[in-house]
This record gives C-alpha cells, structure tokens and sequence, in this order.
DNA sequence: GTTAGCATGTAAGGAGTTACATGATTTT
DNA sequence: AAAATCATGTAACTCCTTACATGCTAAC
C-alpha cells in the first residue's frame, strides 16, 4: 500500500487537473501554492513525473519549441545520437483518466493521512477540488490531533521529567502557543464550512432564512 | 566543510555538556527540549553518536548494569571479554576536552548556520549556554531574515502570477502570520536581551567583558 | 555580447525513518 | 506469566538536495 508523503504526487495532481502545465511552471506554481514552507526542487521534481507517466496517472503531450517556430533548423543535422537535442522544448502534462480517478479518491478520503502534518498542507490547499463533507472532517480530523499534541504536551510540562532551562521554556512555551493559534485557525474554518454546508444542504428547495424575513 | 544540518550534533553536544547521558535518555531529553517539532529515532541518534566518538568530541564510560545496586549480583562475575552481551547495560556518553571546544565555538558563530529555520531552535533551545552577544545577534539575523521572507511573500502576492483559490490564498494568509508573530516575539526577545546587556555592563562582576562594543 | 532566466534532465549522496534483532527489568 | 518499558544497535529504504550537463531566448 501507498503511505508516505504523497505530498508531491498529490499536489502535482491536484495543479495539473486545474490545467495542464509543463515542468518549470509546475515547479512554480507547486512553491507558490505550497508557499515558503515547502520547496521543491527539479532534481524531485522531474523524476517524480516520470514516475507519474509511468504509473499512467498523467500523459506528456511534447510542444512545439516556442510557438511562434520561425527559425529553421528543425531538420536535425547529423548527430541523432541522443533521445533529442535538449531546449527549449517544453514537455507539457496533463492528467489522463486514471489520474482524475486516482486524485478525486485520494481527495476523498479523509483519514490521519489527510491530516497529519506533512500531508495536511497539501490537502487544505486543493480544498477547492474537496467535497464540502471531506473538507469538514479533515479539519475536524486536524483539529483532533492538535489537541492531541497540547495535551501531551501540557502533561509533559506539569509532570517534568527534567528541568528546562529559561530558553528551552520560552520556545516550548512559544510551540505551544503555534498549536494553539492553528486550533483557533481551524475552529473559524469549522464553522464556516458548517454555515456553508447548512446553506446549501437548504439551498436546492428553500432558501435559508439567514437576514431576511425579519 | 561542514554545512548541513548540524541540529542533531549541536542538540546532542549541547545536552551532553549539561550532563552526561546515555543514549536512551539523550533521545528523551531532545525531543523534549526541541519539543514535538523534531523528534529524531534511534535510527538517527546511534550512529550519530558513533560518529561523534569517532571524531573524538564525546567518550563513552560503560556504566554498571543499573545505578542502585542493592540488589544481589553487584560483584558482576567475570566479564569484560565480550563487548557485553546486549541488555540493561548503559553506554554514557560525555563530552571530550575537543568535544567542548567545539561546542563553544559553534555556540560562538552568529550567522545564517545559526538563524535559518533548520537550525534556529536548537541554537535557541542552547542559549543557557550561549553568551549574551551572540545571542542578541541570533536573534537579529533571524528576525532580519524573516522580515525577508514576508517582503518576498507580499511581493509575490502583490504581483501574482497566477490566481489561487480561496482556500490557497488563506493558507498563504495563514502562513504569512506565523512568520508576522515570529517576529513579534523576536522583537519581545531582542528588547529583554538588550535590557539585560545594559544591566550587566553597570555590574561587570564576572563573565567575559571582552569585546570593544562602542 | 553577455548575463539572466527559461527549460529539462541525471548522478551522487545526505539525512532520517521504519523495521528488525536482542535482551534485561519493572509493572500488572 | 504477560506486558510494558528500558536499552542498544543494524539494514534497508525513502525522500529530497546539490551539483552537474545541456542549450535556448530575452533583456540589458
């Protein structure tokens, strides 16, 4: 069974089935969506494409070498001893039905996989293509396991096994508030996406009486 | 040349000037001083004590099978031929004159090794053991290249390449207010160093007073 | 006309994890 | 007597980075 980090997998997936794209602007997009936290660089990037081919999940579709082809020289002179003279070609990937397939069932699922850290990053940030009932649970799922992590950490704190000095309790001290500040992040996200859930679960045959009718 | 992570050498000399500890026990202690956000298997903390003894800057002192020998079986019958039957024995490990040496002058060094998000904690979690001025100047680095960070961050948001969705762009939102209180206690931290520089310099009792500092 | 950015890839290797192997001691 | 925890270690493997190799195109 697949488990580790997908990280990269799915965040590839997830970009390509919003359009396709070529290697560079992947690489982009993916540190740009991803953003600061989370780097990736062509020497992960590539080989996990070609992997990607491999297993079918997205298809190359080569372009032509600038689109305005002016220049000549298409004809390659002598030496074809190599796969294609490396360029500025561009090898542009799109999503092939598999891939579809496989990304809306790793979308669906809402388990410690969608919600521990390395994954959930990733998760929440293609939370556009999620269902609204998944999106709920992965973040209920993350909150749980914050809270989790505080209480461990409270009782490593009043029951501790070692004395800290000064510093090392200012940055267990400054840790903790991080968890605490990301519970409060999901709870304003958990109760919009209830509000929302509740609009539209009352959406399709009444209105919710939300301002009006007063 | 040494570059590279450095965290686990640094975090395990640093608790091993503290006191000496065995293997088990160092482990615990790291994960508890660089709490939750790094914790290190024995895979990883074995051989790199193997090789820090092999570099000379920590030896080990094979301590007697369990400190309280009030139990029968203190006499240990004839042993020390084998390298010990694997078991309840305990290998100490503690620092070597080179061992300290070293220490203090990582400790020492207040540049990007030192402020950069690999290896920030660990200098922090060793500022107990750090001299004043180097840890003012650890802080500064670091806040200075955070202040970075969030200026790339807006300008990419400012000029944005392409759209991100809702949910990318509250994540992005997100992040870049980790960093903003990052910064914020920076500045609550670098205020209490200065203080504490400025009081100390009117009662230069012991301590290092070197340095010119006009 | 040279620098900077675009574009694609490979090879070597570092840092860390999991799973395994072994066995003693304490607790239930 | 079994289970948990203490304690030390190795082997295989994964993920990712750096450095290299190649060459086009735009801008200064």
């Amino acid at each position: 069974m697949r488990s580790r980090s997908d990280v990269l997998e799915t965040a590839v997936l997830g970009l390509l089935n919003e359009s396709p794209l070529h290697g560079y602007e992947l690489r982009k997009r993916l540190n740009l969506v991803l953003g600061s936290f989370r780097a990736f660089s062509y020497g992960t990037l590539y080989p996990a494409l070609k992997g990607l081919v491999t297993r079918g999940l997205i298809a190359t579709t080569e372009s032509d070498p600038t689109p305005p082809p002016r220049k000549g020289k298409t004809g390659i002179p002598g030496r074809t001893a190599k796969p294609m003279p490396l360029g500025r070609r561009r090898v542009v990937y799109e999503l092939t039905a598999e891939g579809k397939e496989h990304l809306q069932s790793v979308l669906a699922t809402a388990g410690p996989a969608a919600w521990e850290d390395d994954n959930f990053d990733v998760r929440f940030a293609l939370f556009g293509q999620t269902d609204a009932d998944t999106r709920l649970r992965v973040l209920e799922g993350r909150r749980t396991r914050l809270t989790e992590r505080l209480e461990a950490f409270r009782e490593s704190t009043t029951h501790p096994r070692s004395r800290l000095d000064e510093y090392a309790l200012e940055l267990r001290r400054f840790g903790l508030e991080k968890v605490e500040r990301e519970v409060h992040w999901l709870d304003g996200l958990i109760s919009t996406e209830r509000g929302r859930a509740a609009a539209q679960s009352h959406s399709p045959q009444q209105e919710q009486t939300k301002k009006e009718r007063g």
